[in-house]
DNA sequence: GTCTATAAGCTGATAGAC
DNA sequence: GTCTATCAGCTTATAGAC
């Protein structure tokens, strides 16, 4: 893994003509009149999130939409560049979002709140990426044209702790948590809560969509309750958690 | 990944003669005189947690001893039994320690302190092979050969579940919280520190042991605190954690 | 745009010389 | 016990026919 000089060579000539494909991957109809590239977008994102990016296969891939493996390559320069157009968008995206939600001008609990249920979100509706982004995060650290995947991760963390300074400063969160830990388990908490929500279920639920146990609105205040109790000052324990608010700074994503 | 049919054959002929060794493996002092068995052991297991499983090559770790791949051959019949002497001490062990702090005859309260104790310690002292089983948890779950791990996990469920109805029937957690959930974040929140207090701070330290910024004892108390607030009836919140009875309970391993 | 065919190299595993 | 040499099958990726 260390010497891993796997070179993707996104040269000039037949560099991505519309990349912004992938954007179609999640707003697509599920009917049947999307383009090849995107669909191949589709199952790479479903093999990659599923198996990891290195064990994926392009044959697999290519099974997958109907073609063989030497045809994808009339749509992508090489397995490098899917894994690009899949992540490029969450990425931006999430840390747009995030460092504006800690920027808001409202109280820290509020801001904190909204990170809370806006990254919930966010993993849950497009976990698949996440999921990418989460297990082959090895393969990101160690390949130089990822950098800014492990660039945003880090943002995302400095906007987290902005928020929890605040908090403190404004004797709303325990002065003694230490912010490092705090967040680093927060946020896989986070993400591993979506990675259960979408996928574990597999083993339970039988018929159509409404026998789900849990319903992701459950699965928020679970989480709320959870970190709100690790974080606030204790003599402002019994105080309600302002979901609705945060709710609302959440969803101004656009 | 489905159709994911890699045969181990553990036939008769060569099957390992000398099992025990995967013990030495934690217990192995770091000078010379280990033999070439354990020692492919140790390289197998850095790699695997490394890496994954799935993408580990055997020349890999043929490389790492000093060896040349065909003569692992000569001490393993498969890359598969391997694996299953890195990790079946380490998951029998759990499960049997878990089970016994379970069902100990002292309050739900003190049972969870020891078991979150215990996991952190056990995660951490034996990390690699917890990052094996907890990277590689699909391949584990899609081969029947290994059917015994996940059969463990499962029933170190039970074990957490026991005692946190325990804990709600005496009256010592919150009645409305939910045992899955729970023990889901809990467990996942062991794990995901044990697996940044062994190797991130390959990202801060520089010279010896000492300087570490954290030590597993500060990292214990933050997971105690976040832990029991999140589920301690709300009049308990002030109350002492019973951290060295915990310990004690927790050390009883042998 | 997809096909056939193929390259060059890696994979887990084997046989037999030493 | 390690070596050399090799297998059959897989990997990403390419060239050119249709």
């Amino acid at each position: 893994m260390a010497e891993d000089t796997k070179q993707a060579r996104l040269s000039g000539a037949k560099t991505a003509p519309k990349a912004a494909a992938a954007q179609q991957l999640k707003a697509a109809p599920k009917t049947g009149k999307i383009d090849r590239r995107t669909r191949i977008l589709q199952a790479a994102t479903h093999r990659f999130a599923e198996c990891g990016f290195d064990f994926t296969t392009v044959r697999q891939i290519a099974d997958d939409v109907g073609i063989l493996s030497g045809s994808l390559y009339h749509h992508f320069a090489t397995k490098d560049e899917m894994l690009h157009e899949i992540v490029r968008g969450a990425v931006q995206q999430l840390r747009g979002t995030v460092k504006r939600i800690a920027a808001a001008p409202v109280s820290a609990e509020r801001r904190l709140v909204a990170l809370v249920l806006f990254e919930l979100d966010e993993m849950t509706r497009n976990q698949q990426v996440h999921a990418i982004l989460t297990n082959s995060r090895r393969f990101f650290r160690g390949n130089p044209e990822f950098a800014y995947v492990v660039e945003a991760k880090k943002e995302n963390f400095y906007a987290w702790k902005r928020v929890l300074k605040d908090g403190i400063d404004a004797r709303l969160f325990k002065p003694e948590i230490d912010p490092f830990l705090t967040i680093l388990t927060i946020s896989r908490m986070l993400n591993t809560a979506a990675d259960w929500y979408r996928n574990e279920d597999v083993y339970v639920s039988g018929s159509g969509e409404s026998d789900k146990p849990y319903t992701l609105d459950k699965v928020k205040d679970f989480h709320l309750d959870f970190i709100l109790n690790a974080i606030r000052l204790p003599s402002r324990t019994a105080e309600p958690i302002p979901r609705q608010d945060g709710e609302a700074l959440a969803s101004i994503t656009a």
